[in-house]
DNA sequence: TCTTTTCGCTACCTTGAGTATCGATACCTG
DNA sequence: CAGGTATCGATACTCAAGGTAGCGAAAAGA
């Protein structure tokens, strides 16, 4: 171990500007879009320095990701049966593609993502794979069985999103619900 | 009527170049990625000027979706079950997604329009809404039931393609159709 | 007080979208 | 054949934004 956890550096400590720099990223998202979000703005709507910024995040898409992180949290995997799991699973993905600047971010960090491979790996790594763990244990289906449940509820959310520009609403978070359930429930091993 | 069809404008004609523009996107686009695949390196490709692309499409955006409407062609709704209908119609999608660079592209044109209202526009109404009304008649449902299959479709493929850089594989595809196939077949009003 | 690190600020580099201009060329019409 | 018109290639340009570099100042511990 190089450096114990109760080791505190040298040198002035950091400021506790992180939740604030989240703050200002989901709203100037939401206010100007994906595109116009500079990271400069992003600072000034922190009240931070665009340098500050870029010495905690080295890009802007993990900032981004960084940012999403926070905005979603630990997966409530309260349990229950399989498809209450799911379903409050789906719901809850939903909820948070739906909040004020979280789908935005989402759908342009995973768009910036698709012509970019480190951050793709970024993406993959540290927002997609922490969940598609805990949903392998919680249901206790193999990786691919959970990627695919993933392709299909983030996919569906962020195409909605990306092509409206408004998040998915309820109803048709219950037709997605019900095209679901029953591909995992019933015929485990269908195709 | 301000010109007839027959009305050949003056001036010199256009040379015959929009095939090989596109040729050059795919290309371009698969070879080092979407956002890196830039105008100039298109037009390049092409054996164009650059100033030639923009005079025939306003926006990179604007080149990409035609790019796509002249990839994907008009879709093969040869009749059958309905069943049928949909399933050759994601294998159909699928396949295009497949192919050299109309992934990456569709996948990159896509996140650009998530911050850009004019693009999504765009993007909405010369390359969604076409297939949608197809579908819309030959499979005679409502207008948000067809939006509803085309968010699965295009959002799963697009989804697997941004996360993994890869099209998904036909298990998969597979999988896709046993999911959808049931909702729309068995309980046309179960949400 | 000295060292170390962060802070805000500003200036800078680079890339890429989109615009403007210019001479040259192709086609139609008179 | 001459004139008009719109395209073509080439080049230069503007502008926005990601990211870098270097500065003096401030906040801690030693």
């Amino acid at each position: 171990m190089t450096s114990p956890t109760s080791a505190r550096p040298p040198g002035r400590p950091r400021a506790g500007v992180n939740a604030a720099v989240f703050a200002a990223t989901l709203s100037t998202v939401q206010e100007v879009g994906y595109a116009r979000a500079t990271v400069e703005r992003i600072a000034g709507a922190a009240g931070v320095a665009k340098s500050t910024v870029y010495r905690r995040w080295p890009t802007k898409g993990a900032l981004i990701v960084d940012c999403l992180l926070d905005a979603f949290g630990p997966a409530p995997l309260a349990g229950g049966s399989r498809a209450e799991l799911m379903t409050s699973t789906i719901r809850w993905v939903a909820a948070k593609v739906g909040e004020p600047g979280v789908g935005d971010a989402f759908a342009g960090v995973f768009s910036d993502a698709v012509s970019d491979p480190a951050l793709r790996e970024i993406l993959s790594t540290r927002l997609q794979d922490p969940y598609r763990i805990a949903l392998q244990e919680a249901l206790d289906e193999p990786e691919n069985r959970v990627l695919f449940f993933i392709d299909v509820v983030v996919g569906v959310l962020l195409h909605r999103m990306g092509m409206t520009g408004e998040p998915m609403v309820e109803r048709d978070v219950d037709a997605l619900i019900d095209m679901i359930l029953p591909h995992f429930t019933e015929g485990p091993s269908r195709a």
